[in-house]
DNA sequence: ACCTGAACACCGTTCAAGT
DNA sequence: ACCTGAACACCGTTCAAGT
């Protein structure tokens, strides 16, 4: 039975939803596919990058068509864009977050945001400072309301997920501030 | 040897400082009391209260006097404050951040920044989006930039860090946003 | 080229037994 | 009350050997 690595990735993120993070080990996916542990390392190199692949997976098959015209707008799209990936699968916000952190991956997502930001006629020195906030928000809200939702689903009824609504006034507190320095 | 709860928190704190979070163990940590790991679990239930205990430490350590009036000049003191905090030790933004996303700790400075907040004459409902959007700012910033210095400093020269400029010019942002709002 | 089998050097946590 | 010793059920990774 031969498999290749897309069958690695694949198989990852079918573990990770089901069990989760935690559970996502090497020994545990080359069980799940029938495998010594050994034998993974002939498609990976090693857990870390298997980890950003599944990032960059999870990221990817939540793409959608942007039509949005205004660079405002067109922000707000792909931060929710990003923000709906990482809540379709279980930690994903996580695993997104943590190969961010690290520079692992594509990071698709900070490309677009940085050229709708451009298209913004800010000051070119903010368009970095503003694709690294609107990053940072919607990794450290996804990843609360994520973390709030699967405890609450555990049974442990913490805070209120927050949710949407929050998500997009937190984004449009940071729009505020640009349009302001905006033509 | 008696030694209590206190000394395996400092304990911990020394080994995060000085090997990383990665090298934090509870083994690790038991060899370095001179005792059996085994024996820890006196002092502490778990890996993760453990946790928890040193981020609350990390942040204690920072505290400084707070002497800004305006609300707005005591928002980006709390944040600078629990930055600079967490800079001081290895990991430390980790180690926080994490115990913040799973609701355990104090959680202190959440509480000094709505305080902040809610004297800034702010509709009610904002002050909890504003209190999360700035922990978020703090902890996804703080957490990038010590990574990438964790990086140089191992040789790997990444982005740079984006450094204190970048961290005030993203909190100035959500400020001009809530200002906007203020009476 | 791809995989197995076995090993290395670890983990967190529990628990009977000692003092 | 506090600790030891030993065990349980795991980890990620490497590597000689097989096909």
């Amino acid at each position: 039975m031969r498999y290749h690595r897309g069958d690695v990735i694949d198989r990852a993120l079918a573990v990770l939803d089901e069990y989760g993070l935690e559970s996502l080990t090497m020994r545990r996916l080359a069980a799940e596919l029938g495998v010594q542990p050994s034998a993974l390392y002939h498609h990976v190199p090693n857990k870390q990058t298997l980890l950003a692949a599944v990032a960059d997976e999870i990221v990817r098959r939540g793409r959608r068509p942007h039509r949005a015209r205004r660079w405002d707008a067109r922000v707000v799209e792909i931060c929710t864009e990003l923000r709906d990936a990482m809540l379709a699968y279980r930690d994903g916000a996580e695993v997104v977050a943590t190969a961010h952190t690290f520079g692992l991956g594509e990071d698709e997502p900070a490309g677009r945001l940085r050229a709708a930001l451009a298209d913004g006629a800010l000051p070119a020195e903010l368009v970095d400072v503003a694709t690294r906030t609107f990053l940072h928000l919607v990794f450290g809200h996804t990843n609360e309301e994520q973390t709030a939702l699967q405890a609450a689903s555990a049974g442990a009824i913490d805070r209120e997920p927050g949710g949407h609504a929050d998500f997009e006034q937190s984004l449009d507190l940071v729009l505020d501030g640009l349009r302001a320095r905006t033509g």
